[in-house]
DNA sequence: CACATTCCATACCGTAGCGTATGGAAAGAC
DNA sequence: GTCTTTCCATACGCTACGGTATGGAATGTG
């Protein structure tokens, strides 16, 4: 046929419409809560359609993951590519990012994706990978900012766990401007 | 019978036994897989017993999150008392704390609450509550060390965001010695 | 046209889990 | 002793969900 640029009903699911769904139950409700009749009623079909694109529950679960992962990687090496000399400058946008409350629905998949990992192999070995490539891509920036080896590893792994820390903390009202705080914060980890 | 030696038989449960053995449970698999009849299994009973202790699972979810808050406010007021002077000693001596391997099962309950966060009102309040009360803790190391009001809260956002995101972390192989890595940060966070 | 393939609905089974109703044993109260 | 309270077991109904089996409609293919 030509273009299927076709509105009408019939509209054919298929594997990546499934999975992105899927993504945005486990951001609301977290990897437990992600069912199959369930996801099935969200997309107005119903479970028959699931198993004729998924083998089972699990392999969905992995599609997702490796999905996930796929993203993410892409993403911060998008994110922290710099001009030479401008690397300082995209620490700091990377901080930025990666914190920033308009980030929302990411930072939910993100706490979703680690705690599943708390349970799963396969979430264990995405997350750990993610981690790596993030690691990578800020110490590489660190060292272009003319820092030694080690201290641009500590100052990276300061960085990450510092922006998964504060998305899940409720400062609340702890300070009157947080803004000014993460602000000196961000400067004080990028330096 | 004759014998009246009361040891093993009749050992009634009472509500702190089914909290902590909740908690166990909230550890290891999550808010989610925290289910009555499972608890009760592992109690050696059935739920006829739970229910007499209990309203309902809800009664026992808020139970849980009750205790721990308690048990996290009197731990960070109890980890944080310094001698005048010893202020910044009693900094890094609560990073290493908080962020220490041993202390897993600390660690396993403290995500699983976090996350529960995330969904459940309760556990945002009592989660809240014990954010307030560390960060008011730190800072008030932080104004020991002579630091100003803004400085001090950026440090302890800093400290405990940084803790809590470690925790979060799989740094696998990023690097050779992730000790030095991390007492570089604690001294960096410190100062 | 007949036919095959694709994609989904329906019906069904089995398990897990919440909450209730009720009985019963053990310990205390009298 | 009898009675009462405490604590738990058993049985039941109900819903949610995973997975399978099967039919059926829409679409493509000869």
């Amino acid at each position: 046929m030509e273009t299927k640029t076709d509105k009408s009903p019939r509209v054919a699911l298929d594997r990546d419409t499934w999975i992105k769904g899927a993504i945005a139950i486990l951001a609301e409700h977290g990897a437990e809560r992600l069912r199959v009749e369930v996801l099935a009623k969200r997309l107005g079909v119903t479970k028959g359609s699931f198993y004729w694109h998924f083998k089972d529950r699990r392999d969905l679960q992995d599609a997702v993951l490796q999905f996930w992962k796929d993203g993410r990687i892409h993403d911060i090496r998008k994110q922290t590519q710099a001009e030479p000399g401008g690397e300082a400058a995209a620490l700091l946008h990377t901080i930025e990012v990666y914190s920033s409350a308009r980030n929302r629905k990411g930072i939910a998949i993100e706490a979703a994706v680690r705690d599943w990992a708390r349970r799963d192999a396969q979430a264990v070995a995405m997350v750990e990978e993610v981690d790596a490539e993030r690691l990578a891509c800020a110490c590489r920036l660190f060292r272009a900012c003319k820092l030694d080896e080690h201290e641009a590893q500590a100052r990276s792994l300061l960085l990450y766990a510092y922006v998964f820390g504060v998305s899940l903390m409720r400062p609340g009202s702890f300070a009157g401007d947080l803004a000014s705080l993460r602000s000196w914060i961000a400067g004080h980890i990028a330096r």
